[in-house]
DNA sequence: CCGTATCCGCTCAGATACTG
DNA sequence: CAGTATCTGAGCGGATACGG
């Protein structure tokens, strides 16, 4: 550890050395939407080694940043309150890295703790206060989502529900979130698949959830 | 690049593919104070090697984050409006870091780029905007700076100055910003030395600049 | 099956020396 | 001063194997 410290004393150099490491915030990222198992944490970082995910979850939890817990018979991982402190540092990461996507390349999934994240980056709230209570289901990607808005409250789930609107989109969405297409020009491109509901929601979806570059 | 991909399609995933790696939010923290010359740079980073300096510079170049800029006859990097957008980031991480401050070990050292970041980052502006234009002069491990508070703005330069309050501390300025102590123990305790001005400004200092744990 | 440990090959970081 | 070149070793990536 001594050797391969930044040499410095100050508040970002300590992040770095807590969460610095490949993979570490990825892991944060994911914690953030709700306790997981140890292969849920797997299955959400595709390409990480199974030995580096082991070693991420021990320094983390000597950094008192996560905690294993027992959940009804199986362990979980979860963000002790100093980790989930990091909220903040993750969204802000999100929010600036957003603006430099570009298309997905073609082995890059999305997995539904990520888009659920990317999904709080861009929440509006200030927006969403105005608006009537909303329930969207969206499949993005491989991700199922149960999106709902009540007033500058947002909750995301996995799975299926009732909603107000329903609709499917592949990466693209990207495009409606950051303003480059708009509601209706979306709908006809294809890039967005309305299921059901009344497509007119997707106009308000889409200033509810805006990054603009 | 690809080999070392992380898989995923998603705003913090492509945030940690251009500034996750080792080092490269430590550079762009420094840029953040100012443009800086390579040696400058490499000054404020004591453990990097020369080498990955020159790699992490030329891949933020690459990505937009950075430019190399002629000033006056001699070549400094500076941010492009893309990179400053890293500020929120860089002070969610410094802020969250700081929590977790403990006493510096032997060999960590106070560079000025980094204290003047952390002063920013435990910057009160709305506390600051009900208080008087401020002048500190403080030294501050091998930092010597001249913080300047007028209303909510804020400017910390590096070197001496006129000030309403000189003092001079060590890492245990921490304890004073953390509120651990109070400003007037903090002189009491010898972890503050008033070097000149009126010493109760110091309590000012203290509200001005401070992040509980 | 879930959670680790252990191999090995390889890339990248760390240290030092060197050049325009 | 501003980098580049080279070497070594640590940590990552990937596969496989092991224990509850």
């Amino acid at each position: 550890m001594a050797a391969r410290d930044y040499g410095q004393y100050g508040g970002i150099t300590q992040a770095l050395e807590l969460v610095g490491e490949r993979w570490a915030l990825l892991i944060v990222r994911d914690l953030l939407v709700g306790p997981r198992r140890y292969g849920e944490l797997a299955a959400g970082l595709p390409r990480i080694p199974s030995n580096i995910l082991a070693s991420r979850l021990k320094e983390m939890q000597a950094a008192g940043i996560l905690r294993r817990a027992p959940h009804s018979r199986v362990i979980v991982y979860e963000l002790t309150p100093y980790g989930r402190e990091l909220e903040p540092v993750v969204l802000a990461l999100g929010a600036w890295g957003f603006k430099a996507l570009g298309d997905p390349r073609e082995e890059q999934i999305i997995t539904p703790d990520s888009m659920t994240i990317d999904l709080r980056t861009a929440f509006r709230a200030d927006v969403a206060a105005n608006l009537p209570p909303t329930a969207y289901a969206a499949r993005l990607g491989g991700a199922e989502l149960l999106v709902r808005v009540d007033g500058s409250a947002l909750d995301v789930a996995r799975g299926n529900g009732p909603a107000d609107l329903a609709f499917a989109a592949g990466p693209g969405i990207r495009r409606l979130i950051s303003g480059e297409l708009g509601a209706e020009r979306a709908i006809a491109d294809g890039v967005v698949e309305v299921l059901g509901g009344s497509r007119d929601l997707l106009e308000r979806f889409a200033s509810t959830f805006h990054l603009a570059a």
